[in-house]
RNA sequence: UGGGGAUUGGUGUAACGGUAGCACCGCUGACUCUGGAUCAGCUAGUCUAGGUUCGAAUCCUAGAUCCCCAGCCA
């Protein structure tokens, strides 16, 4: 069996390091444990046979002797990755991190007629990108990469065993019958083969095995107690006939075990010591439990006896899943949506998965920080999307650089701006743009960039209003504003069409003003006051590119909680796309990077944060809005 | 009605018998070449009822509300 489990060497001391926060709940049983010395220490056997040294820096010296924390994260691949899954993977991944332990991606691949490969290496992908090391060589000899389908045989052989200790049975009724004789509360359930001689059982579940018997003919049950009022204990199903071929192990198998037989067990193969998982398996622990106590039995610590060692007793922890509002998580629902076509696949930049969630724009870091945020407890609660957005927000505010586009574009026409008397054309201006305020000062030469300017420029139709309310800061007819980066302009003038519609707007531009910086009085200080800055971009330079508009998906904070189903409360404006004029610079800077599935992410002045599409070619941009800034003048004009 | 859990401002989370704190949201204001960011301030909470104690969010008793469990899914 891979790692050791019975390492007796006496725990370290050292504690972690602090990170200012107070430890959760989890963080606190696991250095109990430390303290306790409950799981031994890393040794010298159990490190080399379990890891291969992809990462020296992240030393095996150094866990060398410490206490032994093994987490993993366990999904079923039947299905994308979503955020409530990177709350799991972050807290499994951050606890090994955190205690130099190690952490597992393993596949709980039980059920041939769900699972398939697409799955698996979505997943694989997602894990990495949310920045979950884990040693990929495939294999429990090889790292921390395994699939449950690789303990079959470990599994079938348990399952004999308890067959032989008189602890399971094979089981002739149908599924219906099954589901008749459960029992209720009060009434116990019943089986008329639970008595069944054991010789029989041993020979029927070969056959099983053998598939000589039709899917469903038969199970193999756990004997334990068909009056409990705990329905899992109730000679639960170990093993069910399915004759199909499995994604990893073809056709070796004829039977598959269920969750709640395998589960445990791949866990204490593994040499897991905290098996974390949400709230609902409460009520599995006791059977969880059971399951290796039964296997025990009869076992002896160092081996000897007819049924040899002990196997490893991981301790089960529960937690309350991360449930965002606006969203639906479940796979059912995911999956619903992929195949009916409401959205466009399972990595629609609508949905809460993660790779959804990547071609939003959506950092690992932020969602990394989220889960950190939101907290680790029982309890169980819902997290305002808002806190997703804001995650993202202040990630991309520190690093992404600003650029100018016009999603919708009105026409402006500087009149006082000079021709070239060579060629009689306007003059085209270049001047300073700086790439992130944010990070100005330790910019270096990559600060600032320049921008090209002239006669004929675009800026977006919100920002001007024939007739404005009070307070708005931007442009109407005979009020100044800033051209960010560029110049004061004031409207002297409309151009309209047929229908009244404005299609022009007249400006002049004071030239003292250049750069956008106010010229300075005999007193030092600006001679006046421009209140408001817009973006805006030169019509002779601007390049079209598509972007994508982006909502939430449903209007409603719990999808379906007013009719039954979250159909009702899709957002019909959840995408708009609209064809926009970016600033040039784009066209060499903004890069889809495959090997990453990532695109080059950037703050769009006064409108959010938007990132390349995989959709983008060589010859046309397309980017996805992630979030939009805070807009305080929405909110105070809907009043 | 059986079993297993949960309950602290609008939301999330601390306080582990000794001053109910932090973050987000909201609201003020300052600052600002992004109505962004930043900064300062304000609002607002221990499910209920009893009890133990000098002292209870924390311990005890009773109740309320919410979640999970009767798949050959995970």
């Amino acid at each position: 069996m891979p790692p050791s489990t019975d390492e007796t060497s006496p725990p370290s001391p050292d504690q972690p390091a602090e990170t200012g926060r107070p430890l959760h709940f989890i963080e606190q049983i696991v250095e109990a444990d430390n303290t306790a010395g409950r799981w031994g220490c890393w040794s010298p056997s159990s490190i080399a046979t379990t890891e291969s040294c992809r990462t020296p820096s992240d030393g095996e010296p150094r866990r060398l002797g410490m206490p032994r924390v093994h987490t993993r994260f366990p999904p079923e691949p039947n299905g994308y990755l979503h955020v409530g899954h990177a709350k799991s993977i972050c807290l499994n991944h951050g606890l090994a991190r955190r205690y130099d332990g190690k952490f597992n991606l393993r596949f709980d691949d039980t059920n041939p007629a769900k699972e398939e490969q697409e799955y698996v290496d979505s997943i694989i992908r997602d894990v990495r990108w949310l920045g979950a090391e884990f040693d990929p060589s495939r294999g429990m000899h090889g790292g921390g990469l395994y699939f449950a389908s690789d303990y079959f045989g470990h599994m079938h052989a348990f399952a004999v065993e308890l067959i032989r200790k008189g602890l399971a049975y094979v089981c002739q009724l149908t599924a219906e019958e099954v589901s008749a004789q459960r029992g209720t509360p009060q009434v116990p359930a019943t089986s008329p083969w639970r008595d069944r001689p054991v010789e029989e059982s041993l020979r029927l579940f070969d056959e099983m095995r053998r598939g000589v018997h039709h899917d469903g003919s038969m199970t193999l049950r756990a004997r334990i107690d068909l009056a409990s009022p705990n329905f899992n204990l109730r000679d639960p199903v170990m093993y069910r006939i399915v004759r199909q071929p499995h994604h990893n192990t073809a056709s070796a198998w004829c039977i598959y075990p269920m969750y709640d037989w395998a589960h445990g067990l791949e866990d204490s193969i593994e040499g897991i010591t905290h098996s974390i998982c949400t709230l609902e398996f409460e009520n599995h622990r006791p059977l969880y439990d059971w399951f290796i106590d039964a296997i025990n039995h009869g076992r002896s610590h160092d081996g000897s006896g007819p049924w040899g060692a002990r196997i490893h007793h991981p301790r089960q922890i529960e937690f309350a899943k991360l449930r965002p509002t606006h969203t639906v998580l479940s796979k059912r629902n995911l999956l619903k949506l992929v195949e009916s076509g409401i959205v466009g696949g399972w990595d629609d930049p609508r949905l809460p998965t993660l790779s959804g969630l990547r071609r939003r724009g959506y950092t690992s870091e932020s969602i990394r920080s989220l889960c950190e945020d939101v907290g680790v407890t029982r309890a169980e609660s819902v997290i305002d999307l808002g806190r997703l957005e804001n995650a993202v927000r202040n990630h991309l505010n520190a690093t992404a650089p600003r650029a100018m586009a016009v999603l919708r574009p009105l026409k402006v026409v500087v009149e006082n701006w000079p021709d070239d008397p060579r060629s009689g054309k306007p003059v085209v201006d270049h001047l300073d743009f700086v790439v992130n305020p944010e990070t100005l000062e330790h910019g270096g030469s990559s600060a600032r960039r320049k921008v090209p300017f002239s006669r004929v420029l675009y800026i977006e139709r919100d920002d001007f209003m024939e007739d404005p309310p009070k307070k708005f800061f931007r442009l109407s007819p005979g009020q100044e504003v800033r051209l960010r980066w560029a110049y004061v302009i004031r409207c002297v003038g409309v151009v309209k069409d047929s229908a009244g519609e404005i299609v022009e707007v007249r400006c002049v531009h004071d030239p003292a003003t250049r750069g956008g910086d106010i010229p300075l009085g005999p007193d030092g200080k600006p001679i006046r006051k421009v209140q408001g800055t817009i973006h805006w971009v030169s019509a002779q330079h601007a390049v079209p590119a598509e972007v994508r508009l982006y909502d939430r998906l449903f209007t409603a904070e719990e999808p379906g909680a007013a009719t039954g189903s979250y159909l009702d409360d899709l957002n019909p404006k959840s995408i708009e796309i609209v064809e926009a004029l970016v600033d040039p610079y784009l066209v060499q800077a903004a890069r889809f990077h495959a090997d990453r599935d990532e695109g080059d992410r950037f703050q769009f002045e006064r409108l959010g944060y938007f990132c390349v599409d995989r959709d983008s070619s060589p010859d046309r941009l397309v980017f996805n809005r992630t979030v939009t800034l805070k807009d305080t003048w929405a909110k105070e004009s809907r009043r």
